[in-house]
DNA sequence: ATTTGGTTCAGGGTTTTTCCTGTATTTGAT
DNA sequence: ATCAAATACAGGAAAAACCCTGAACCAAAT
């Protein structure tokens, strides 16, 4: 076959052992693929994508530090769109899939998938231009039944919240009283309470338990 | 060398991209190696033990369905005390790194590990019996200056919640107030007051907002 | 030049949480 | 029979959280 293409690939991953692997398991199962580099995360990438000599599929973590799988999509999809998004993630929540299918990932792999998949969903993804599972469409179609928009929500929440409203949200999810919260970020206790009810309002709380609930359960806040 | 050995290796993990990815590098890096079999949990690994062909190390991830890594190493010490176990996860914490170590485990790799500390790890443990990183150390000494006890605080607190107050627990972690909680378990507000207390003191927190936290934290209420 | 929007802050009030001390009742053990 | 504990509850008060309206300031857009 002459007009056989090779498939340009990156791999953004901050496990690296996992990386390696996955690495190995795509040599072994796609002799016409080429794999252009590794990235630690999303600023990683940034630095050793090259205008001119980019990948044609990057496969990508969702949990990294400093840039995470959804922040560098979006900065893909505004600098790189022509570069097809391969999810290969352990994440498995709903929440995550659909955030990332919204953002127009090409497919998303989850835990339990065997190593020859990987190499179909390279190539449908070449070919095609996309590869979803059934398990994949399932997830969708069942958060499209039943919280429809939870998830639009939940992203927008997250996206409404300015830097300093993060910060706050931050100290909130501690036993710091409000006026504490105020005297460490320099702000009058007034505006903290301006905060918390800005806050209230965008995530769909009514207490400072709901809000710290809401960021501990969306990953907001470390621990 | 004539005297060389070949080292037996079974792998337990879920993620099975994962695990083909570390057998795949296994074997490249490892070329004395003969991997047995591989398992998707604990559970799984017990049906997949022969006597008389035991693996010399297995290869343990921690978060697993079913039987978790903790529940496999305690069963195998008291099983196969003789299986050496290197433990290969994603999990950093402090708290799993220590539970995992007081089960008499031989090593633990985690995520940013290069490939080639694998072999080097395998034939650690092979040939001196253990495989313990710095990083592993610093963590063990860092839990043994600091927190110390705190791990056996958490299970001693955990455990000495009774079932009311672990009832209560559920609806603080909620936007109700204390009344609705009051009015939801059929109680006096004042009793509720003493649930509070009581959780306070056994918990070690100081606000509503802290107990949430330390509830979902510890995973004490579901989500 | 005026408007719009974002950020910071205030007054003043209600509700909820938090904390203290103290009591009645029950249960189990000595 | 009595003592100790656990459990459910109260009064009362201070602190914190919550909520509403309004205003000063600044920058960017019209």
């Amino acid at each position: 076959m002459p007009g056989k293409q090779i498939m340009r690939l990156a791999l953004v991953d901050d496990h690296r052992l996992f990386r390696k692997g996955l690495v190995s398991l795509i040599e072994m199962v796609c002799t016409d693929c080429d794999i252009l580099f590794e990235a630690d995360n999303g600023v990683d990438l940034q630095q050793k994508l090259i205008k001119g000599n980019e990948p044609d599929i990057i496969l990508m973590d969702v949990n990294m530090p400093q840039m995470d799988g959804f922040a560098t999509v979006q900065w893909l999809n505004e600098n790189y769109p022509l570069i097809k998004i391969l999810v290969v993630s352990m994440i498995e929540k709903e929440e995550s899939i659909v955030r990332m299918l919204q953002l127009g990932v090409k497919g998303y792999l989850s835990k339990d998938v065997e190593p020859e998949e990987l190499g179909e969903a390279l190539n449908a993804v070449m070919n095609k231009g996309f590869y979803y599972t059934d398990f994949i469409t399932g997830k969708l179609v069942h958060s499209l039944q039943n919280d429809n928009d939870s998830n639009k929500k939940t992203s927008a929440a997250i996206q409404s919240m300015n830097d300093r409203e993060k910060d706050f949200l931050q100290l909130a999810c501690s036993e710091l009283t409000y006026n504490e919260i105020a005297a460490q970020m320099f702000l009058s206790p007034k505006t903290i309470d301006g905060y918390r009810n800005s806050l209230f309002e965008k995530l769909q709380v009514k207490s400072r338990v709901g809000m710290a609930l809401y960021a501990v359960r969306h990953g907001l806040v470390q621990w």
